[in-house]
DNA sequence: CGTATATTTCGCCATTCAACGAAATGAGGA
DNA sequence: TCCTCATTTCGTTGAATGGCGAAATATACG
C-alpha cells in the first residue's frame, strides 16, 4: 500500500503531472524542466525527488548535468500501469500540447546556455533584494 | 486538466482509496463505510464528496439512506481508466483483504442496527465531554 | 405538525505541502 | 588545490487538507 500511495500522492500535483507529460518525449535535463515549469530550481528539484521516490522516473548523472526520464519497463507493475494511465490521460489535455510547444523552443537552446540564463536571472533577483 | 487533477487528488488519500476498494464488491450505505474506516461521519462524508466530485463514484438516495457505488461505465474515459488502474492495484494489497473481511462482518449487521450503534457511540462521546 | 434520525455542511485545529531563497554538495576545469 | 557552477538540502512561510464535533438539512414516521 505504501508503494501505491506514494504513486497516487506523486500524481496529485499539477506540476508533477506536467513533468511526466514532458518526459514522454524522452529524457530531459533539470534546467530544461525548471525553464518549462517556471518554478524555482529548489522547488523543481523537490518535485523530481517525489516522482523518483514513487519510482515513476529515473535519473542519470552526466558530468554536471542531471537527466531524468520516465521509469523503465522493469518498474513495479503499479508504477508501470500508473504511468500508462497518466500518459494516456495527459496526451488528451491542452496543457500537454502547450508544454510540448514550449519544450520544443527550450530544447533548441543549448543546456549550457539555459543554465547560464537561469543563473543570471536568480543573481539579478538577489541583487534587487539586497538593495 | 481540471478533470484529471480532480481524479489524481481524489486518489491521493489512503482512506479514499480504501473506499474505492470496498465499493468493488458493490454499492454500500454510508454508515457501512463509516464503520469500516472508523472515521467520524462528517469526515467520511467529505471523502465521499471528493470522490464523487472527481466522478469516481455515484450515489443513490434510498429513503434516509445514501448508497454509493463505483462510477458507471459511461463515466469519462479518464475516470474509467483510473478506476481500472486503481482497482487492479488495490486488489494486490493486503489492506484490501483486511477491509474485505471487516466489511463482510459489517454487512452482516442490518444497516438500521449499524446506524443505531453509531448514534449511541457518538452520544456517549458527547456525554463524556459534557461532564 | 412535530419528533427521530441518516447524512451533509460548517467552523475550527493540527498537520502537510508547495513555494521560495540561502546554504550545502559535488563534479569539472584552471 | 581552488574556483565555478548545476543541483540538492535546509529552513521558513502561507495555503491546502484531513480530522473532529456541532449545527443544519432532509426524510420517514407518530
Amino acid at each position: 500500500m505504501r508503494e501505491l500511495m506514494a504513486v497516487t500522492k506523486a500524481l496529485s500535483d499539477l506540476n508533477r503531472v506536467r513533468i511526466l507529460g514532458c518526459l514522454q518525449g524522452g529524457e530531459l535535463c533539470v534546467c530544461q524542466i525548471i525553464e518549462l515549469l517556471g518554478l524555482a530550481a529548489s522547488t523543481t528539484s523537490k518535485h523530481l525527488a517525489i516522482l523518483k521516490h514513487a519510482r515513476l522516473i529515473e535519473s542519470r548523472k552526466d558530468a554536471r548535468w542531471m537527466h531524468y526520464r520516465l521509469a523503465d519497463p522493469d518498474a513495479p507493475k503499479v508504477v508501470h500501469d500508473a504511468l500508462r494511465w497518466v500518459s494516456d490521460a495527459i496526451s488528451r489535455e491542452k496543457q500537454a500540447d502547450d508544454d510540448a510547444k514550449r519544450l520544443k523552443a527550450i530544447t533548441r537552446i543549448e543546456p549550457e546556455a539555459l543554465c547560464c540564463r537561469q543563473r543570471r536571472a536568480t543573481t539579478r533577483r538577489s541583487a534587487l533584494r539586497a538593495r
